[in-house]
Parts: C-alpha cells; structure tokens; sequence
RNA sequence: GGGCGUGUGCCCGAGUGGUUAAAGGGGACGGGCUGUAAACCCGUUAGCUUUGCUUACCUAGGUUCGAAUCCUAGCGCGCCCA
C-alpha cells in the first residue's frame, strides 16, 4: 500500500473539495482499507461521462486497496432528491427503479471492480424504519439547518413549495452513511449539503463522521453546459467506439485536462505531465486529445476497439472515405413518370435529415453526397441507377447504405 | 376580490391593419478554413415534388376586402391594491 500522503495526492486530483482534508489523512494513516459510499439515484436508465465521474474516483480508491459501498437508493427514489431542482420531482414507480437500477449497475461495473464493491439497496433498512425510527431520525435535525440548504433557500423565498417529505432527502442520505458505517462519501458538489448531513448525522449518533468528498461537475462535447441527456451534448457509456471518439475529439482544448482528470484512466503524474506539456506548448492538442479519447474508448469496450476507433476517424475526417460500419438503409427507389426518384424525401425518410424541406435545403447548402459526390444545389431528384446500393452522406458523419 | 401590464418561430426579441413565413441577436445545422477544437468567413433555420399550395405570432370567437397587429371572452405569466 502507498504511504497515506501519496494516496491523498492521487484522491485528491480531480477533486472540488474533500472536507475536512486532514481527516482524510488521518484515515489514510491507519493503514486499512476504508468503506468509500456513493449513494445513486435509479431516476435515469442511461449513465454517461458525467455519471461515471465519481465512479472513476471510486476506482481509484479501489486501486489503493480501498472497499467501496454502492448504494442503489430504491428507498430514496420514492422522495427524489430535490438537489439543484427548483421544483418538486415526480416520483417514480417501484418498477421503474428497478429496471433503471439494474442498468445502471451493468453500467457502473465498467467501472468498478466488482470484487472490492458490496452492493446495497437503502429500501432495506429505509422502508424498515418505523414511524418511531423516523422521528427519531428527524428530531437530530432543526428546520432551520435543513432550511439553510441553497436550493430550499431559494425555493422558500421565491415562494415555490417545498413538500415535506422532500424536508427528509438529507436525512435519509445520511442515515445511510450510518447504517454502512462510511468512512468517505463522494458526491457532485451540488451534494455537499447532503454529504455534511451525513458526517452530522454519524457524529450525533456516536460514530465517526465521514468525510465528504466532492468533485465538480463534467462539462458535455459542447464545453458549456453540464454534461446531460437532455442538453444532447453527453458521451454515453454504451456509445459505439467510433461515436465515442468522435464526441470526445470534439470537445473543447479548455476541457482535455479536465476530462483527464475525471474520466480516464491516466494516472495523476500523467495527467500533471500532460497538463504542463499543454500548457508550456510541447504538446500538440491534436495528439492529447487523441489519446484522450483512446484512454476513454478502450477503459468502456477495449484497445482492439479505440484503435480502430482512431482508424475509422481518420478514414472519415483526413481522408474524408467512408466508414465501414454505414447503417443500411432500405429505400424505395420507384421512379416517378419522369424516371426519377425524389431524393429529398429518401432522405428524411431514412432519418438524415428532420423532414424533406431541410434535406432540400441541405443539397442547395452542398451538404449532400451520393457515392462520394456532391449532389448540386436543386437536384431533388435523381437517377435511381445512381442509388442503387450507393452511400448517401449528410455533412460529415452521417452516413447511409441504400439497399 | 379589484387595477394595470404581458404572451411572437428552438431561445431572446422587433414588429400596432396590407410585398410579413415575420427585423435583429443567440443557438443549431450545412459549406470554407482547420486539428470533426477555438477563432473567422459564407449560407440555411415552418410543411409539402415549390415559379405554387398549406399551416403559423397563447386559445376560441368577432370586426375588416385584408389581422401577429383592432374588439370580446378564456388561459398562462408579471406587478400593484385589498
């Protein structure tokens, strides 16, 4: 085992804030593998980039000969944590967290090494606490702390509802860490609150409290907005390796050291070396970031896969051919009277383009090729032997086979 | 409960009776440049086999030859009074 000032080097890169640090190292200085808890929410099915953030700083935790405890918060989804959210969330049906926790476990032992990880699901003991556990439970807390949380701040003085039950998130949060004796939790910073209820908690109840561990938040390909299934800039974990390398190529430099440092595999010295290379311009970005997304497509399928991930890239973008894996496309090439095809609406239909009118549009912007050949502005319509088994490109990475 | 104001395309926002499918900006998309980054330049940004037709400015009616623009009611949002 690393001495307990080189394990806190590797933690804590990455990281927004470990409070309080010293307790961490105190920890670290007794030499046993510590309990590391992250508690999730089975409210989204899908996991990306964002998701596995803590997940990587589990692993590395793991790395260091640490335990981890993953908590599948069945118990807590009936409340929905109201972190960040302006409003209420709805809640979730018992069969939909089911079938979201079970994907997103599959997901997270990507990640994770399953034979350092113990699996819990805090319905056990949250559904278990009776009407008297529960007051029990709340009596350590006063409104005016719960109060103090920003987003309920926020909420009270503009007048928004907060239902009660949201009240008890926190308490749930940290009855968990009680229950799993944690020595660290992870979170997104938006969960320090919650993470500093949980060492509270622990300390009321004689324990030794836990130490909070927050990491920031994961911009998506964008570089703006925080990674997110509905902002349409994420990287998912089921990405295809060729679409995962893509996306990855295409986010921001100001992002590359970042990403490193949250979602790869590099060690910290590395990362640090690849930061001052960056920065001192020994480097080229272009090679960083290819690594970069190589790291990233062999940690979620394997090397075999990132290579060729890399090949197809350059096939498509240097050489500007065309990938091997085009999807296929059955198209119904019936001429009209004139012997044509209308070649708009092939395109909408084989999901290229929203509708015919923007495909027109994108064959007068010039961004249409058939077999490698721009189609001229105004050509709706076209040979159907021209079709035939051909590839259709929309701009520069959609691509379709006719068949 | 009363008064006033406001509601425009993905978003912001101009438009107060007639070349308005609706200025301008943002975003997005396509093209150029490049490192599928950034910056920059150009173009597109309702549907339809399109010199045209259809649907669109919260909703439903109405006035008018003609309405996003005027009137009435409803709904949403904001502010003020009680």
């Amino acid at each position: 085992m690393l001495s307990a000032e080189e394990q806190l080097h590797i933690i804590a890169s990455g990281t927004a804030q470990i409070v309080p640090e010293s307790a961490l190292l105190e920890k670290l200085k007794r030499g046993k593998p510590l309990n590391i808890k992250l508690g999730v929410d089975p409210t989204a099915p899908d996991i990306h980039l964002g998701h596995a953030v803590p997940l990587r700083k589990l692993r590395q935790f793991q790395d260091l000969g640490h335990g981890v405890t993953l908590i599948i918060g069945d118990g807590t989804a009936l409340i929905g944590d109201p972190s960040g959210r302006n409003s209420t969330r709805p809640q979730l049906t018992s069969e939909q967290i089911k079938v979201n926790a079970q994907t997103y476990v599959d997901q997270a032992f990507k990640v994770l090494d399953p034979e350092k990880t113990t699996l819990r699901y805090n319905s056990e003991w949250l559904l278990a606490l009776n009407m008297e556990g529960l007051l029990k439970l709340a009596s350590n807390f006063t409104v005016a702390r719960i109060l103090e949380r920003d987003d309920f701040q926020k909420r009270y003085t503009g007048s928004l509802p907060i239902s009660l039950h949201e009240f008890l998130y926190p308490l749930m949060q940290a009855y968990d860490s009680v229950v799993i004796d944690a020595d660290v939790e992870l979170g997104g910073t938006d969960q320090l609150f919650n993470l500093l209820a949980g060492r509270e908690l622990m300390e009321k109840m004689g324990k030794e409290p836990q130490v909070c561990l927050t990491l920031p938040l994961l911009e998506g390909t964008d570089g703006v907005q925080k990674m997110s299934k509905s902002y349409g800039n994420y990287i998912g974990l089921t990405d295809e390796p060729a679409d995962m390398f893509g996306k990855i190529m295409s986010i921001p430099d100001e992002l590359m050291v970042k990403y490193y440092r949250l979602a790869s595999t590099c060690s910290v010295d590395e990362i640090d070396g690849i930061e001052r290379g960056l920065a001192a311009d020994e480097l080229h970005p272009n090679k960083v970031k290819r690594a970069l997304a190589q790291n990233i497509v062999a940690a979620y399928h394997d090397s075999n896969a990132a290579t060729a991930a890399e090949e197809q890239f350059d096939l498509v973008f240097k050489q500007h051919a065309v990938p091997d894996d085009v999807p296929v496309f059955k198209a119904d090439l019936t001429p009209n009277e004139e012997g044509l095809v209308y070649l708009a609406k092939l395109i909408a239909d084989a999901g290229l383009a929203a509708s015919a009118g923007e495909a027109r549009r994108l064959i007068d912007g010039g961004g249409v090729k058939i077999g490698g050949v721009v189609v001229p502005s105004k050509a709706y319509n076209v040979d159907p032997a021209q079709l035939e088994g051909a590839v259709v490109q929309v701009g520069k990475r959609k691509f379709v086979r006719l068949v």
